[in-house]
DNA sequence: AGAAGTCCCCATTTTACGTCA
DNA sequence: TGTGACGTAAAATGGGGACTT
């Protein structure tokens, strides 16, 4: 290997280089001049393939044989078409880490509302059960009442009013479903509806008013 | 229909050259 | 400072498919 301590970059050390090869082994240069490489790169960016007349032109104005021409494009087309790869694979994996992303936001919020769905429906058949026992005692009482002769009560009298008194700190559970039955109910934040519910206050909840 | 020529793509090899121990 | 091993990019090769004549 010749060293000539030169910079390689140069023309003028490829041309020279060039040279000493072609006279030594009398073969076609190997590396082409950066002239060479700049005017193929500029017809490249305008045209990857090349008209066999304007190969042969480029060929001739260049000094190299049509044949090395038309490998250089081929050549670059190759490289050209690994850079696409890369590129579009940076693309898509960002756009996979992103969905991935979302996805894992959304799956964490369904859990989370899952459970709070699962806990309410507890506390609610907790809170039936409660009437029920307390609705039994209420009609044995009047039952007891009526024999003693202190008049018919009717049955919308005896029905259970469900009256829910004013309650700002907290929203009934009928006020989230009407709103969740809205056209934009899709809008509803989650959050906002557990934290309207005031789950968190145990000692003033809405199913406290259920009976 | 099929043989010959040409071009292109693709995988692979060869070569040039920079870097580092 | 010289040198050989190694890695990498570029140039070239060869096989095979598609197309034209």
């Amino acid at each position: 290997m010749l060293d000539l301590g030169s910079d390689p970059d140069s023309d003028c050390f490829t041309t020279f280089f060039n040279t000493l090869s072609n006279n030594k082994d009398n073969k076609i240069q190997r590396r082409f001049t950066n002239q060479q490489i700049k005017s193929l790169e500029t017809i490249f960016q305008s045209e990857s393939k090349l008209e066999p007349r304007k190969k042969l032109q480029l060929a001739k104005d260049l000094g190299l044989q049509p044949r090395q021409v038309a490998i250089w494009f081929q050549n670059k087309r190759a490289r050209w078409k690994s850079k696409q790869l890369e590129r579009d694979y940076n693309i898509l994996r960002a756009n996979y880490d992103s969905l991935s992303s979302k996805f894992d936001i959304l799956n964490r919020e369904n859990q989370s509302l899952t459970l709070q769905l699962q806990k309410l429906h507890e506390v609610i058949d907790k809170k039936e059960k409660i009437c029920s026992t307390r609705e039994n005692s209420k009609d044995s009482t009047e039952e007891k009442v009526s024999e003693k002769g202190l008049g018919n009560v009717s049955d919308a009298d005896s029905s259970m009013k469900l009256e829910y008194p004013e309650h700002n700190s907290s929203m009934l559970v009928v006020d989230i479903l009407d709103k969740a039955n809205e056209d934009n109910w899709e809008d509803l934040e989650s959050d906002q509806l557990l934290n309207e519910a005031a789950i968190g206050d145990t000692s003033n909840q809405w199913w406290d008013v259920w009976c």
